[in-house]
DNA sequence: GCTAGGATGCTCT
DNA sequence: GAGCATCCTAGCC
């Protein structure tokens, strides 16, 4: 699977300790981080550039609110491994799985500034802007071609992974969720401050 | 430029 | 049966 000189082009995957840590925390480091996917068709990816965190049975708006069911039961598993839904019956949104094992607690990952793979996106897309390729939740699925099949995928693999492109600590801004009813004040949106990429305008 | 509403089906109550 | 961690288009300004 690994050939010579794949990690000299995308750097090596952050391990699992990376993801075992508290679900803002990690939610926060996410943030300046490069998202890669790679598939038959070729690799696409980018930088990315906002995120939200979801906890457990203190956050109204998590899935794992309520506690486990068959749809969530990745939010309480592997931390660095994916959990891919399906929601709105058309979409699919993908979620980075934090804290130990058994702890539910997950990163949706809401929007990517695209550097890998425009073309191979922008056929998936079906959309030439740039701006418009990853530029919220289902269209960065989209333009990766993440479906239910990465769902539980293992980021620690050189196929669907996070680098760290070396950035130190990027400007940050922070504000509540995005597209939920309740719990919206929470400050569990993070964002690169000042990038046309994220998926609402700052204000 | 902006907003309102429809598409579409899985998940949990 | 209601609600949903969304996106796109049409219609209006």
């Amino acid at each position: 699977m690994r050939r010579r000189g794949d990690s000299a082009n995308w750097g090596l995957p952050l391990q699992r300790d990376f993801y075992e840590r508290d679900t803002p925390t990690v939610a926060r480091d996410l943030v300046g981080k490069i998202l890669l996917h790679r598939t038959r068709a070729g690799a696409a990816g980018g930088r990315i550039v906002e995120v939200e965190a979801y906890l457990g049975s203190t956050d109204s708006a998590s899935h794992a609110y309520r506690g486990l069911t068959p749809r969530n039961r990745p939010m309480f598993g592997t931390p660095g491994t994916v959990y891919v839904y399906f929601t709105y019956g058309m979409h699919y949104c993908m979620n980075v799985v934090t804290e130990p094992e058994g702890v539910p607690g997950a990163i949706l990952i809401r929007a990517l500034e695209p550097l890998f793979g425009v073309p191979l996106m922008q056929r998936r897309r079906g959309v030439k802007q740039i701006l418009d390729l990853a530029r919220g939740p289902a269209r960065l699925t989209q333009a990766l071609g993440i479906n239910l099949t990465q769902n539980e995928a293992d980021l620690t693999s050189e196929i669907l992974f996070i680098t760290d492109n070396g950035e130190k600590s990027p400007p940050l801004g922070v504000s509540g969720r995005i597209g939920i009813r309740t719990a919206r004040e929470l400050p569990l949106r993070f964002y690169l401050l000042g990038s046309p990429f994220v998926s609402r305008p700052e204000r």
